[in-house]
Order: structure tokens, then sequence, then C-alpha cells
DNA sequence: GCTAATTCCTCTAGTCACTAGAGGTTCAAG
DNA sequence: CTTGAACCTCTAGTGACTAGAGGAATTAGC
């Protein structure tokens, strides 16, 4: 059996954290010893990984309930969590051309500008003022 | 003279963000009637302005309270404004070569997963569960 | 001038996913 | 048996808002 800080090494999630997921329901309440520490077994270890690979991916604390939910009944279908990371996929690639917007913006006010004139006459700050000086629609 | 929702509606900015940014000291004061509404002049237009473009290209708040503070100077050098800009290029290139990180690998675990069968033969479900199976080091 | 509808006011609390710190207890090594 | 690290609970803070309660001011129409 593992100590909180054992399993926090093993699974490189933090303490605190989980003692958060815990308390959100994420990670189910471990045994504890007669003096009131938890202790963790293999099966920890394993949902911990998966959560935070998981969350490393993006994907919400929501989803990964549902996740999890959906992987406590191994006869099921599994199209609820193909669904699942195709959101999560779709979300990904939203926020990346928004990303990328942005960039473009950021690129066009920078190199209009040398740094060395006053802010009075500056194109960071003229472009900032007005959006009507973009060229992306963000 | 301009109501909250006036403005509200002349920078897109909702009413209690505007009331926001006021509390967090990052819109001044402006006058209020005798009933202690506030009123609003062209220059608090202007500068709300200023702070929705800079927030929709995904400057922090503290970042745009140094802005302001610059453009009240107008004589001064504006190299430390190209410098924020350019420190929040930076950071917006590494926030898409992360989610392209992480586009990668959600299309991986949906292709291998077509949604057809259970969740214990699920590929999506085997690769939250283990990182070994990445492609990618994200 | 009166009424009704709309807008405004302050204040508190909630969001998401943690993170930090205080103040106290238990464990493991020597 | 002592020491020091790791553990416990609880509260509050982060960023940038958003929601809602309960009440006051303003505006439009008559």
């Amino acid at each position: 059996m593992l100590s909180i800080g054992e399993i926090s090494r093993r699974t490189d999630v933090k303490v605190p954290t989980i003692r958060y997921y815990e308390q959100i329901g994420l990670m189910p309440d471990p045994g504890r010893t007669d003096g009131n520490q938890r202790r963790y077994g293999d099966d920890a270890v394993e949902r911990l990984n998966f959560i935070r690979h998981s969350r490393d991916l993006g994907f919400s604390v929501d989803a990964i309930r549902e996740l999890i939910e959906l992987g406590e009944h191994p006869g099921r279908p599994c199209q609820r969590a193909d669904t699942i990371a195709a959101t999560q996929l779709r979300d990904v690639r939203a926020r990346i051309a928004r990303l990328q917007s942005l960039e473009r913006e950021l690129e066009r006010m920078l190199a209009a500008c040398s740094g060395r004139h006053d802010i009075g006459d500056c194109r960071v700050y003229a472009a900032l003022a007005d959006h009507a000086l973009c060229a992306d629609d963000h």
C-alpha cells in the first residue's frame, strides 16, 4: 500500500491535487491507517494515471468523470467514449485556429513597430486601440 | 454622457465586466449622477475599446494595465510596449505548438477506434489509460 | 404629474482546476 | 524514544469574469 506522497511520485500528480480529486469525487475514498493517513492500492495508481493523461490531453474533469464511469462497464459499446474524444478534438482544433489568427495579428503589429520611437507614434499601441486596423476578424 | 448600458452596447463589453474593470482599477472611477449612476465620456469609450481589443488578443489584465500606463506618457519610447507584445506572441506560439501536439494524439486515438466495439477493447480508452501508447511527448 | 418598464446600484457567491498556507498529527529511521 | 519528514484538515487565493438577490433610479408614454 502506498502513501499519498508515494503515489504522487509515481503518477506525477501533486499531493494536494490528489486530495482535491478525492474531494470532487474523481478519485474514490482510499483506505486509511489507524492514524487517518491515506493508503492506496494499484488500482488507484492506474486510475490516477488515466486522469492525469486525460487532463494532459485537455479533457475536462466532467468528461473524465464520464469516461471513468464508462470504463466501469466493460461490456458496453464505446461509442460515447469516441464522441467525447471527437468533441475534444474539435475543441482543440477551434482553439488552434483562433490562436493562429491572434498570431498573425500580433506579427503584423510587431512588424510595423521598431520599438525605437515614442508611445505616441507606436504601431503596437495604435493597433490595440483600434480594431479597424486589424486584418483578421478575430 | 453615456450610461453603463450605453457604453456596454458601444464597446461590446458586458455591464458587469465594466464594473469589474473599475473594481480592479483597469477603468477609472467615472462620474456619477445625483442618483449614483455611472456616466461615461468619450475617453472611457476609447479606453474600454483598447482593453477589449487587448483582451481579445489574449493579453492579461496585468499586461493591459502596463500598456495603459505607458500610453499615458506619450513622449516615452515604446520599447516596453513592443516587448509586451512580443512576449504575448511567444506565448501564443507556444500554446499553438502544444495544442497541435494534442491534436495529433487525439487524431491517432480516434483513427484506431471505430466506435462500434466494447469499452473493454476501446483504443481511445486504452490510449488514455497508458501514456506509453502515445507517439508525441506531450 | 403619474405609472410602469427598464435600467441601474451594491453585495455576495459561483465558475474551473487547482495551489498555498496555517496549525496540528502521525509515521519511519536511527 | 527522539527527531524530522510526511501527513492531516480547513480556509482562502488564483484569473477573469458571471449570476443572482434585493432594492433604487431613470425614462417613456399618457
